[in-house]
DNA sequence: CGCGTTTGACCTGCGC
DNA sequence: GCGCAGGTCAAACGCG
């Protein structure tokens, strides 16, 4: 599988970027998933599927990174039921990346609403908490600087979208890009 | 006027 | 039971 580039849909991330296996390097899952990654593309196959149309030009765009659910830290409406209110997760499914970025405003292909913002304790800085802005969808995320290095930012998703991704029809990567008229 | 952000208050779980 | 910390609510506000 080839990862181009040819437009950027967000003009404030980091344009010329190709995203790939090698770049998940730079997402370091977070230890909650238990999850390490050694950089090959086989052990990114082992822990992802790919959108047959995925292409990412940004570090924050996961919106084609399907996480393989037996690798990924997944609870089932029947798990959450013998868990701790703190640790369900209502979609089913959490995922946690921590990136490189010098915004925390990324564009991951979906529309989120901000509802809260907190100081944390183990970290100077401010999470932010996110609703996905979509009718009926129930994912959330939480967005915050690391506090050991706060060129990096944590991103945490719960659940899973229940429609697909608002920007998706916007991407068109094998051809020129549509216009918007 | 509608939608998203800001912000302090409120709620709940957990450890002591 | 109390206090702390994390997560959420909702009124006020700003902007297109």
């Amino acid at each position: 599988m080839e990862y181009s580039c040819t437009h950027n849909p967000n003009p404030n991330l980091n344009s010329g970027r190709t995203a790939g296996f090698f770049d998940l390097l730079e997402y370091e899952l977070l230890d909650d998933l238990a999850l390490e990654l050694d950089g090959s593309e086989a052990e990114f196959q082992q822990h992802f599927t790919v959108s047959a149309d995925y292409v990412a030009d940004s570090p924050s765009d996961f919106s084609g990174l399907i996480p393989r659910e037996d690798h990924m830290q997944v609870h089932t409406r029947n798990e959450n039921a013998g868990l701790k209110r703190k640790d369900r997760v209502e979609g089913g499914l959490k995922v946690a990346f921590r990136t490189k970025s010098d915004l925390e405003i990324m564009d991951d292909g979906f529309k989120w609403r901000k509802y809260g913002k907190k100081m944390v304790k183990n970290s100077p800085n401010p999470r932010n908490y996110y609703k996905c802005s979509s009718g009926g969808c129930k994912v959330k995320k939480r967005v915050e600087r690391d506090g050991e290095d706060s060129s990096y930012v944590i991103t945490t998703y719960d659940g899973k979208h229940n429609h697909e991704s608002p920007s998706a029809v916007y991407y068109d990567w094998t051809s020129s890009a549509h216009s918007s008229g």
